[in-house]
DNA sequence: AGAATAAACTACAAATTCAGTAGGTTAAGG
DNA sequence: CCTTAACCTACTGAATTTGTAGTTTATTCT
């Protein structure tokens, strides 16, 4: 039940550029740096976020990426159904890669996992970027006020 | 975010001791049979029940398991956190094996991965046994009505 | 035009986890 | 002492995770 170092990395990633946003395209090299996090890793990470258009691209001098919507209409759950594939717990309640299994008429425990998708998805859709920058930003202001 | 076999197993064959509870020992041959689970399997799930007291147990002839505690009082959350060692999402909040994070007090994502881990456990920490049986119960009597 | 920059693409690999299988040992009852 | 069933240990093939490494393509500055 862990979410991988990619869906962690790709959100990290994602809240970078959100707090950046504005200052043109963010080189890889300079998120790596920030975060902490390899970036030849990143660079892997990038083609999953890209299955969504999130992400605006230039190459070259000066290039980068920089948020292609505005970073309230990104939730975290957005972003882990990109890099996890899913956020269901189980194979047979997951909508995209179905697997289909013989006992699911007679199966008990089925309405606990749909149900803990359900809070899992509810909790994660409810979570934005922006969400994160506000309360990166307020606990900042509040180090200079102690 | 999957949860292994391990943690699913483990759930039905409690919720199939529950069911059968009151009629002494139940074999875990019997269980296997009912669940279709490999039996050589679940003998090696039921040590890792057995760090917590929630099974009795008799060898030879009419052995077998019992709950040690009334279906009411396990939870899912209870035996998931045996199987799948931990409910947190990441090492960084588990409590069992903590991994130290350096950049902790600077992580930005952590109140949401400490916020997944709450909704997660209040959810699982609300399903009994025995609500799943009532539930399975409950859904067979319809099948009478309709 | 050419050099520098940075994304894009592809392949590989060590380590860990998952999902079992296999076989022998111990205890209890008939 | 024979049967039953739990208990214990070791092994294993497959998949996933978490990266590293090297090459290619596109863009811009000089």
């Amino acid at each position: 039940m862990r979410i991988s170092t990619k869906g962690r990395y790709a959100l990290r990633m994602l809240v970078d550029l959100a707090e950046y946003q504005g200052e043109g395209f963010i080189a890889l090299k300079d998120i790596a740096k920030r975060q902490e996090i390899s970036k030849k890793y990143l660079e892997q990470i990038v083609p999953v976020l890209n299955k969504s258009r999130i992400l605006q691209t230039n190459r070259g001098f000066q290039g980068g990426y920089r948020l292609a919507v505005p970073p309230d209409k990104v939730t975290v759950g957005d972003v882990l159904r990109l890099t996890e594939g899913s956020l269901s717990p189980l194979a047979c309640i997951d909508d995209n890669n179905y697997i289909e299994c013989g006992r699911r008429n007679d199966c008990s425990t089925l309405y606990v996992w749909q149900g803990l998708k359900n809070v899992i998805c509810e909790y994660l859709d409810s979570i934005s970027l922006q969400d994160i920058l506000d309360r990166k930003r307020e606990s900042y202001s509040n180090d200079y006020v102690i």
